[in-house]
DNA sequence: CTGTTAGCGCATTCAC
DNA sequence: GTGAATGCGCTAACAG
């Protein structure tokens, strides 16, 4: 068993001596300094410099039973969309003094159970899952928790707590639509598939008014995934006008396929992305797609969360961040005009 | 069934006596069942699925004085190239039952001090660094934790504990071999401005004799930014044969760049990345670039850590996985052939 | 194999 | 303003 080194971390009660005040006062003046006097206080401060005090927020999470940490829940971490909703997720938490701790739930609905558990030990205050939640008992699970829970990327109608995020039905749907103004009535999908994007296709489909061609890939997509995909499609349809994916990833391999069948873009073929990455607008030709907001999610996220823990009272438990269609080169049609 | 709504958490007292053992005898039966008998592990279970009682890790970490946490430091968690190291860190340390708590430094060095500050009130077990430390100050930090330290994505001489990467140097150098030996001369470098793609142009500067046109971009860099450096290098020098890029967005950028010009590639322009992202092999034409097991990366990380807390015996304190050169159609001059 | 005792480091009672 | 006691939930150490 692994035993630590010899030279121990100082705890409060060294700092306390030092600064001849007792255990509580220094604690005082560190966590709630305006229940001491400022002489003290600086006196206290001064003993922290000296004996490199680290506060042990294990010990102050297991007394006060707020451990500041937030559990993060991801399918896997390396989903594009995700990360600048990861991102600003840890850095609004850190600056309010909490940290976040990662899970990975795999696409694994076993696996979600067994996380939870898991992560539930570290005793955290609050808890955001990207995506909601694949099985029911997991979603029972957390309503028992009695820790501020919000779910992004998606709005349920009955959110186990809180929920930041956008309608994909009504996603899909714009596309739809956008695509039928520009006159294009040959339309197909490119789809990953998880909840998400089929619920996008569901909209989609649904303001069409029929079925439409449908090329379906295994997550996470990519721009392999998009070329193969395009080969699919034609072969169900090579008369297709526009082809709305499910990711930019997917929206850039359509292209590249594209052009090396010699097909121009939007001329012979309209398409569309979702999420907007960072190379979309840089692309030639540029990429339309749908913008999301996603570090905006995690910023609102992060603060339901630490508004609950203060006990302030949270405007809206639901919170609708919306999303644009961006019109770029790649669906630059008559009725349109190029960002 | 009734629950309070603020309904306590069981605890090991609770669950002892449902099963009628003692407190101890329960903790044992959790956590180190070789030292009790099968009857009482059993009736010690069913208790614990009738309390639905969870393990209280800060209780439990803060006697043990083992956390089972492990920090991670990244610079932004959206470093793509970083992202397949994150994930099978936080998969490999989840198998042994370790949970990662994420720290990200931004690219401030005094970011960088507090956050391993922070992050040390957590008590981790262990602490991952992705890259070099920056501040001198940082490193000494750490080297006083006295807790299992792994540097990942580069090989220092004197690393502040255990190391996990590969030469930057080397690989600057391979580069420009590999470009000298096509009969390249006239070559480039664009370059995101971090420390590590700094060693990349040294070692590719001193394979080649002299210095070379580049284009420094800011971190991170992108596909947007690859175009740029493009449009700067051709300025410096209209003859370029070849470049090499620090990211393979951004050598899709200069790929994306030079179409646009109506440069044919590879015939008047070579272009080679690092990283072998997803997309790379999928382009058209596809991107040479520096393959980099950075999945690899993690799992080493992750091992180093738990032998080291379980005081088992490190074989090598540091760890070179390497790199390997992938020729695709972007550098597929003459003397090579397409992968 | 099982139990008793004694804390881990801190913040929440209460007291003055 | 300050302090003394108490215990958060768990496990290391030593008994039996």
């Amino acid at each position: 068993m692994f035993r630590p080194p010899a030279a121990k971390n100082a705890t409060l009660r060294d700092v306390a001596r030092e600064a001849s005040v007792s255990l509580i006062t220094a604690s005082r003046a560190l966590g709630n300094p305006s229940l001491v006097s400022t002489a003290t206080i600086e006196r206290v401060q001064e003993a922290v410099i000296r004996t490199g005090y680290i506060p042990n927020l294990l010990a102050g999470g297991l007394r006060s039973r707020r451990s500041m940490t937030v559990a993060g829940l991801v399918p896997i971490i390396s989903v594009p969309q995700f990360l600048p909703t990861v991102q600003s997720l840890t850095e609004t938490l850190d600056q309010h003094g909490y940290q976040l701790i990662l899970g990975q739930s795999g696409y694994d609905h076993a696996r979600e159970e067994k996380l939870i558990a898991t992560i539930m030990g570290r005793r955290p205050d609050g808890l955001v899952v990207t995506g909601l939640l694949h099985s029911a008992r997991a979603r029972e699970q957390l309503r028992k928790l009695g820790i501020p829970v919000v779910e992004t990327w998606d709005l349920s109608e009955r959110p186990v707590d809180m929920a930041v995020g956008f309608s994909h039905l009504k996603v899909g749907s714009a596309a739809a639509d956008y695509f039928l103004g520009k006159g294009w009535h040959r339309l197909a999908i490119a789809t990953g598939d998880d909840h998400r994007a089929q619920k996008r296709r569901e909209g989609f489909v649904a303001a069409v008014g029929h079925d439409v061609p449908t090329a379906t890939v295994p997550a996470p997509s990519s721009l392999a995934l998009g070329r193969r995909a395009l080969a699919e499609l034609l072969r169900q349809d090579p008369g297709i006008q526009a082809i709305f994916c499910s990711s930019d990833a997917l929206a850039q391999g359509v292209l590249v396929e594209a052009l090396s069948r010699g097909l121009r873009i939007p001329e012979d073929l309209a398409v569309c992305g979702f999420g907007d990455a960072d190379f979309s607008a840089h692309l030639e030709p540029s990429l339309s797609t749908v913008r999301i907001d996603a570090a905006e999610i995690g910023r609102m996220a992060a603060t339901l969360i630490i508004d609950r823990c203060n006990n302030e009272p949270v405007s809206s438990p639901v919170i609708d961040i919306g999303f644009r269609i961006i019109e770029r080169e790649s669906t630059a049609g008559s009725a349109g005009c190029v960002i």
